[in-house]
DNA sequence: CGAGTACTTGACCCAGATCAAGCCATGTGG
DNA sequence: CCACATGGCTTGATCTGGGTCAAGTACTCG
C-alpha cells in the first residue's frame, strides 16, 4: 500500500509537457497511472478527452511554465494581484482563503495535484482570494491570454474550459447549502479520499483549523467528530492519518453534501 | 419615482434581438435606460461590450428564441433533466432549487432580469437544480451547442461567457464563507438593490421562506431580523415592500457579505 | 366574504461556538 | 540524547445564535 501511494504521487509529478506528449505521439507512458494521480479538475481531464491534435497539444504546451517549488506557508498570489494566469498543481497541495474585514480568515478551497485555481479572477481581473502553500508544492502556470487565444482556436479546449468552470461553480453552490456538522466533514472526507485517489487511507495535508474554516465549522467541532466517528467505527484517525473503515456509513452521513461522486459518474472519466 | 420604476420594468420588457439590433444597426433605443434594466449578469454585459460586429450580432440573434410566458410557479426546467440551453430572464424572476435527500428545498439562486442561468449544467450535462418562475416571467433560450460554436468564432463572446462564469463562481464561493445573520440579510438586500437597480424602494419578488432557505436561515429568523433592522432605523418594511433608508449602515453590517458592490467597480461597466 | 397562504411574534431548545485546560508530536539548543 | 518550547490537536464545561414549535394576524384571491 505505501509502495501504491509513492507510485501515484510520482506519476502526478510528471510534468504538463510529458502528460500531453502522452496523448499526442511523443513519449509512451502509464495512462492509467496518470489519471490515477491526477483524478478531479485535472490536466488529464483538460488534456486527454478532447480530441486535440498532437499540433494543438504543442501549442498548448508551449505557453505553460512550471513554477516552484513554493515551499509550505508560501503564497502563489495574494488577495488583489492582478490577474495573470490559471494554475495547475503538479505537487503538493494550496489553500485559498480570504481575509473579511474583521480579519477573520475564510478559506474557500483545497487545491490537490492535478487541479485547478484560479477561475474566479477572469471576472475582476485581479484576484479575490489568497493562495498559499499547505506543504512544498509545484505548480503549472496557464497564462490566461494565451489560453483564451488558444481556446479560440481549439474548440476541445474551449469546452473543457467551461466544463472545469462549471463544475467549479456546482461544488461551490453545493458548499453554500444548509447541511449538519457531521453532513459537511463526512463529505469531505469522501471527497479527498476521491480527489486524491488514495483509497481508504488518507492523509490530510491541511490543518484542522483550515478544516473547520473551509466547512465553516470551529477547529474543536472537527475534532470531536472525528473522535465520534472513530468511536463509532467509520474511521480510525490519528492526527493528519485518517483511514476510512465505513464508506457507505460516511456516504449516509455525507451523501447530500458530496458533490464529487455524482458528477464523476456522468462525467465519462474515470 | 414610481415612473422610473415604470420605465426600467419597460426597458427590461425589450428582446435580445432589438437589444442587440441597437449596439448593430438595426435601431435606435436609450442604451442607458437598457443598462439601468440589465445590471448584473445582463444581456447588456453580454451584448455589449465586447466588440461584436453587426454581423456577429445578427448570428447570435439568430440561436436566440424567446419563451414564455411562464406563470408563477411553472417550472423552466427541472433537476436531471438534460442540458440544452442556457436561459436569460427577460422579465419576472425566478429561483434555483434542488431538493435534498430528505426532500428538504434548498434555494441555490435568484435570477432578475438580464440574468442568466443554466452555466452551472455544463459539466454534467443535465440540470443539477430546477427553476421555478417566482412571477410571470419569460426567458431568452440560448442553445448552449450553438452558442459554443459561435463563441469559438468571436473571440467577444467566449471572453463574455468566461467572465459571467467566473463572476458566478465569485458569488457562490462569497455565498458559502461563515457569516451571520444578520450579515447575510443585509447583504441580501443590498445586492438586491443593485440588481434591480430600484434604489432604495424594493419589492421582493421572493417570499420569505425562499430568501431564508437561500441565505441558510430560518424563515422565522428573516422575519425578525426584518423587524429588528426596521426598529434600528435601517429600513421600513411592509410585507414585500421594503424601503433601505440607512444604505451605509446596511452596509457596515453586510458588506462583506455583498459581493456585486466590488465586482461592478473593478469590471469597467456601469 | 371566507379559505388558504404568507408573514409575524413569542417561548423554548439545541447544535455548535467559545472559553479553558491539558496533551502530544516535532524541533532546538545545550 | 535529553529538557523544554512551540504549535497543532483533543477534551471538557459553558454559552448563545438561530432553529423549532406554537399561536396568532393579515394579505390575497377565488
Amino acid at each position: 500500500m505505501p509502495n501504491q501511494v509513492l507510485d501515484k504521487r510520482q506519476a502526478a509529478r510528471v510534468n504538463i509537457g510529458e502528460s500531453l506528449g502522452m496523448k499526442g505521439s511523443r513519449k509512451v507512458v502509464n495512462i492509467t497511472r496518470l489519471r490515477q494521480a491526477c483524478r478531479t479538475c485535472s490536466l488529464v481531464e483538460l488534456c486527454l478527452p478532447m480530441g486535440l491534435t498532437s499540433d494543438d497539444i504543442q501549442q498548448l504546451e508551449s505557453i505553460v511554465k512550471v513554477k516552484g517549488p513554493l515551499e509550505k506557508g508560501a503564497h502563489l498570489f495574494r488577495e488583489g494581484d492582478s490577474f495573470q494566469a490559471i494554475f495547475a498543481v503538479r505537487t503538493g497541495a494550496l489553500k485559498t482563503y480570504s481575509l473579511d474585514a474583521d480579519g477573520r480568515e475564510h478559506v474557500l478551497g483545497f487545491h490537490l495535484p492535478g487541479e485547478l485555481l484560479g477561475f474566479d479572477a477572469i471576472y475582476p481581473r485581479y484576484n479575490r482570494c489568497s493562495a498559499m502553500a499547505l506543504a512544498d508544492t509545484s505548480v503549472c502556470v496557464l497564462p490566461f491570454n494565451q489560453l483564451a487565444d488558444l481556446a479560440q482556436k481549439v474548440s476541445g479546449l474551449q469546452a473543457t474550459i467551461l466544463r472545469l468552470m462549471s463544475k467549479n461553480l456546482s461544488i461551490s453552490a453545493n458548499l453554500a447549502t444548509d447541511h449538519t456538522a457531521e453532513e459537511r466533514l463526512a463529505g469531505f472526507l469522501l471527497s479527498i479520499a476521491q480527489r486524491t485517489g488514495e483509497g481508504s487511507e488518507l492523509r490530510l495535508v491541511m490543518p484542522r483549523r483550515d478544516i473547520a474554516s473551509y466547512l465553516r465549522l470551529a477547529t474543536e467541532t472537527v475534532s470531536r467528530l472525528l473522535a465520534r466517528f472513530q468511536q463509532e467505527e467509520l474511521l480510525e484517525v490519528h492526527r493528519k492519518r485518517v483511514r476510512l473503515i465505513d464508506l457507505d456509513g460516511l456516504r449516509d452521513l455525507g451523501g447530500s453534501f458530496e458533490i464529487a461522486d455524482r458528477t464523476r459518474q456522468r462525467s465519462g472519466y474515470q
